[in-house]
DNA sequence: GCCGTTTTCGGCCCGACTGTTTTCAGTCG
């Protein structure tokens, strides 16, 4: 059993016994104990013994007997019991944003509601606003989440989507001998409907009955056409396409079907669209449609069309920012605020990767909630980065790996940051980002933010909108002010590559490269795996046409330097 | 249910904001 299983069934069993009404020091018992759990990252729970159990903080003997329970026998009979006298549709209430426990416990015990759609009519048939506690303001917001979570049904994050796609394409690769992933996977889109695969034949019918034939495959979906099979894999809620192409037009199939309409649309040179041409004779290369129609050359994570040719008129696919260019981490977090590495974990790390620096950005004092960092322990924070940087300069004098002092600024909610100006100047630089008070106008919101922008002490606007995909809308913002106001003031805009993420949002980055502001691509890492995620922060990069020139992170440690002692106020 | 002792039980418990109240409980990051 892994970790998150293990954490997960705890998290279950807390989120029970708050319907259930139980005592609630015993349910943050629950909750501690898998928070605390999740910040093992190198120990296997499973293995451990009941010694080793409570030796964790937040673990005692009572959750310590649960999880041997739960390792031996593959549940939890206390858990099992609540689950039992709990409607499924009652535990699904968690996802809406705005109702809690308490409120859930009410909707289910005072007002019999115990399915998602039972609750839907109680709120449009008004009722919901008259329970004791509820109103009208919380009824729309209930409806609202619902509009949201049905919209993103059937949607998974890029991250989810890559696992997904990776296991499909393992499968039909042990059946088909060419197997091409097209479509929003090959355009790396940050969130995916359709996961959609080509398979070189030359009879259609007989992959159709190879496919019929794989047993994590099931095709419940009617296809149109006999060359598209539409289904399920792996039992996820998320559209499977897998089409039987003629092997001799493969590479047209995989340029029309991993395109999207907007670029098939653009007009050749000689009269028509690429999508004629692609459609015309075939070709051996996907190079060769953008030659036959007079069009530069666009690589297929751009082909949206979204302003990529304009982008082509200025630079080139090699002009793009890679993995390999990046040569420092500048958002990240450590065991200081709510990492769980330590910073010589996190260092260290990083360092041996081949990066240059590590940026450290722990949380500020207004978040609470994240053990945000009090003055005092910034200036203990900085003792121990001033001891380490003496080390690494000590371990390697040619050219020594260092940490950066930087912090994440909570915005507050009239856009200024939450330290004395004093304790800002101590930082190498600023990460600014909103992170509490999130349902703000569009004015307010882009007022709060410029404020915050014109702060001299700001060095980075961090993940812009609040956004996380699949979960919560970001709060509206006026981009073109807030990059105009970047350039003015010499800020730099963030790609936060969390997949959960992917903030400032791929399509606004013309728009910075427009004005010259440069992007930082962030991985916002609370743990040394973290890092892996600036993987979707270059391929969101690379979609919005982003250059190694105007990667703020792909300036060596010198430049960087050079840079922040040059912005400092 | 966990912790830390005052070794047998009492205390645990962020803080801003929202929407519902008519002084505060519930939710959230």
């Amino acid at each position: 059993m892994t970790n998150p299983e293990i954490i997960e069934a705890l998290e279950l069993t807390a989120r029970l016994l708050e319907l259930h009404g139980a005592d609630s020091f015993k349910i943050r018992a629950y909750s501690g104990a898998a928070f605390n759990l999740d910040k093992l990252t190198n120990q296997q729970i499973a293995g451990l013994s009941f010694g080793d159990l409570v030796a964790i903080q937040g673990v005692g003997k009572g959750v310590a007997g649960k999880i041997l329970e739960l390792v031996e026998k593959g549940s939890i009979k206390e858990t099992d019991e609540l689950l039992e006298s709990t409607p499924p549709g009652v535990l699904e209430m968690f996802r809406i944003k705005g109702i809690g426990p308490k409120k859930i416990a009410l909707l289910w015990h005072e007002a019999g509601i115990e399915t998602i759609a039972g609750l839907e009519v109680a709120c449009e048939n008004g009722s919901v606003a008259k329970l004791k506690g509820f109103g009208e303001g919380t009824q729309q917001k209930i409806l609202d989440s619902l509009a949201f979570l049905r919209s993103q049904k059937g949607k998974l994050r890029m991250n989810q989507a890559e696992t997904l796609s990776q296991l499909v394409q393992d499968v039909l690769e042990q059946n088909f001998e060419r197997v091409e992933v097209a479509g929003e996977m090959r355009r790396k889109t940050e969130t995916v409907e359709t996961l959609r695969f080509l398979i070189a034949a030359d009879s259609p019918v007989a992959v159709q009955k190879v496919l019929a034939d794989i047993k994590v495959l099931h095709q419940n979906v009617k296809s149109s056409t006999p060359f598209v099979w539409r289904g399920k894999a792996f039992d996820q809620d998320i559209l499977v396409e897998i089409i039987s192409v003629s092997p001799a037009k493969i590479e047209n199939e995989l340029f029309i079907r991993s395109s999207a309409e907007g670029h098939l649309a653009q007009p050749a040179a000689e009269g028509g669209t690429l999508l004629k041409i692609a459609s015309a004779e075939a070709v051996t290369t996907e190079e060769e449609i953008y030659t036959k129609a007079g069009l530069p050359y666009i690589i297929p994570e751009m082909r949206e069309g979204h302003g990529e040719f304009a982008w082509a008129e200025k630079h080139t696919p090699a002009d793009l920012v890679t993995w390999d260019d990046l040569k420092g981490i500048l958002h990240n977090h450590s065991t200081y605020s709510d990492g769980n590495n330590s910073l010589e974990e996190m260092a260290t790390f990083c360092r041996d990767l081949g990066f240059e620096y590590l940026g450290i950005a722990d949380h500020s004092q207004t978040a609470a909630y994240a053990n945000g960092l009090r003055p005092d322990k910034v200036r203990q924070q900085h003792a121990e980065i001033d001891q380490l940087n003496a080390r690494f300069a000590a371990e390697n004098p040619e050219k020594p790996f260092k940490i950066l002092k930087g912090i994440e600024s909570d915005i507050l909610g009239d856009g200024m940051l939450d330290y004395a100006d004093d304790v800002l100047a101590t930082f190498d630089y600023v990460v600014a980002s909103v992170h509490s008070n999130l349902t703000m106008s569009l004015e307010k919101a882009t007022e709060r933010l410029l404020t915050a922008i014109a702060n001299p002490y700001t060095t980075i606007l961090g993940h812009p909108t609040g956004r996380l995909l699949l979960s919560r809308d970001g709060y509206p913002i006026d981009y073109r002010a807030i990059i105009d106001a970047c350039a003015q003031h010499n800020v730099i805009m963030e790609i936060n590559a969390s997949p959960w993420r992917l903030d400032m949002d791929w399509r606004w980055i013309g728009y910075c490269l427009e004005k010259g502001v440069k992007l930082s691509i962030n991985p916002d890492a609370h743990s040394t795996q973290g890092y892996y995620d600036m993987h979707y922060g270059v391929a969101v990069a690379r979609k919005g046409g982003l250059t190694k020139e105007m990667t703020f992170n792909a300036l060596s440690l010198t430049e960087m330097e050079r840079y922040l002692a040059e912005k400092k106020p």
